[in-house]
DNA sequence: TTTAGCACTCAAGGTTACAGAGTGCTAACA
DNA sequence: TGTTAGCACTCTGTAACCTTGAGTGCTAAA
């Protein structure tokens, strides 16, 4: 469909915008490595190429900028692989070096080292425990009508949710319940938890208790409160460095977005293994249509546990972006392999 | 040492800028209602406050702006008590009025509740674990040579901490360690764990047991690492819409600062009970003198659990912000209260 | 001591002029 | 037929200039 040149001349202009944030003149453009062509000649091109809706104006006597087409041909097709510089690999490998025994650690250094190595917004999401087994569970009165319940899963997740307990509730009882619960549910996958709780247990309960009926109740309402997955951001000051956010409207309004964790989690959690660029408008949230969200996975064995992704204008190094989030998304599964 | 019509003035210089953020001149001082004098006299007035470093101009034929002194001044000795509007109160009142039972929940809920009513940033440091006492500790084996221990404090606080435990070690050795520390450890103050630790517990185990001292060790450092309190902002983005700050280089810097939580919340740990007013460059942090932190605190009985600040420009409305944050104050406390 | 009057200052906004970068088109060229 | 040089045209950004309006400081009168 592009002749060869025109494809040419679609990458240098990227390539130059990429770096200068300003249109490209068909002088520039003739002037580069690798272009024989005379201006003249390279206008016609981009006067074609603007046809096809690749390239924009920002006003009739402008150089080129490209346009969100333009980026996705330049992502689909036009991307080199970007080869990581070693002082890059080596602020990886040193961050990762660090004996971390946290999952959150990790995943928070993790977010640190992206906006780090990119200079633009780092988002990710923390590991979600649906893949994992009980491990342990434990629960610990707090006053004479409260208790917590602490869960331990087979990743070595703690977690905890209080809840009720009716005041005549006697301390033995709840020993009882815990050794019930640690008997029946440990191994079970925390996404069977649901199921397991309100059948099988609740059965074996009634009939050995009578007063827990309540207990229980709370107990289960607690467990079964969908928990929002922890989500990490960084560098969020980067976005206000790039020229095309050098406003405080849009500033603000992808700040504002930017602190709705729950709406940038749910969009984070739907992505399948891979990287996915989304460019411009091909993002959902209407906030992030200036700019392009590459996200990534990584994962326990083939086990998927979230998602790692770069926030940048569209006008964004994709190629080294690619590579840092790929570098990461990799040394990220070796380091949990590593603990199992 | 100020005449009554001086302090009558620059009380309405700051009252009118704090709302209009506009230099304000002598014609719309003796406009306003309890002001006789005119705009002759008022210049007069105002010269002579300027001298006296209460007052700045922007320029030579500019109208007044209050200095950090008028300021000072004016948060001293001209603040009146400001009478939360009924619909005000009545958000706190509809917030605190749901059932939570967490100390994150109702923590984060203030941060959202009193950036809300101003429109400031609101930073609040949550409860600190020092006035505590250890309820249970629990140590759960994750694989041969990693193990979590959980701590609940007596006021519900549950954490973890990872820590090695070297491959030989039989589970039941684990089971003996945990029985000890809980024999010995229940009750005592979290701010004693570490002398107890090092102490007591370290010769008890000695006698006890051989291969758990390497255990104990990596035990004995998770413990004692000291956890970063947990702070939560809100309203951030309300700094971007004061006119003060609609310089982008200025909202980077400030933002930048606020991503530092660990810098902030050193500033908030050193706050003792009562109201703290920190104006402009009062504020320790230099990214911060262009503006006012107000600080106050909450308490579980008489022991003060932690800080709620608000953050907002030095034109700020002192008088309220003091009034939401006092009322606020008052309800976490009588929230933690009554739980216990 | 207070006030009216007046000259003076400064910021902000609008207008004009101009240089620079870049385009599109035409006509000549290979 | 594709490529290129030349040229008129367009638009942006910046600087210089002017005007307006708000506000001051000072002086002299009340």
């Amino acid at each position: 469909m592009l002749t060869e040149r025109q494809i040419q001349v679609l990458k240098v202009i990227i390539d130059e915008f990429i770096q200068s944030a300003q249109p490209i003149g068909s002088r520039a453009i003739a002037k580069k490595d690798g272009i024989t062509a005379s201006p003249a000649t390279i206008r016609n091109e981009m006067a074609d190429l603007e046809e096809l809706g690749f390239l924009v104006k920002t006003h009739t006597s402008s150089g080129r900028v490209p346009s969100e087409k333009g980026y996705r041909f330049y992502v689909d097709h036009l991307l080199i692989p970007f080869q990581l510089s070693s002082q890059d690999m080596g602020v990886i490998q040193h961050t990762f070096a660090r004996e971390m025994l946290e999952f959150e650690k990790v995943v928070q250094q993790s977010a640190k080292v992206l906006s780090d190595l990119t200079s633009y917004t780092s988002i990710v999401l923390g590991p979600q425990v649906f893949e994992t087994t009980l491990k342990k569970i434990q629960i610990v009165g707090l006053s004479d009508h409260s208790a917590v319940a602490i869960l331990v899963t087979s990743s070595g997740h703690v977690e905890h949710r209080y809840f009720n307990v009716p005041k005549m509730l006697k301390s033995s009882d709840l020993e009882k319940l815990v050794n019930i619960l640690n008997d029946r549910l440990v191994g079970v996958p925390i996404i069977q938890l649901e199921q397991k709780l309100s059948g099988e247990i609740a059965g074996i309960l009634q009939e050995h208790m009578s007063n827990l009926d309540k207990t229980y109740a709370f107990l289960q309402q607690a467990l079964l409160e969908e928990q929002p997955a922890k989500l990490y951001m960084d560098g969020k000051t980067n976005m206000m460095r790039q020229p095309e956010f050098n406003d405080i409207q849009k500033i603000q309004s992808l700040f504002s977005i930017m602190e709705q964790e729950d709406e940038i989690a749910k969009l984070l959690k739907t992505s399948d293994k891979g990287i996915k660029v989304f460019i411009g408008h091909e993002n959902q949230i209407r906030e992030m249509q200036d700019c392009s969200l590459i996200t990534a996975s990584y994962s326990l064995g083939d086990k998927q546990l979230g998602t790692i992704a770069l926030l940048g204008p569209t006008r964004m190094e994709y190629s080294k972006v690619i590579s840092v989030l790929n570098a990461l998304s990799v040394q990220l599964s070796r380091t949990f392999d590593s603990w199992y």
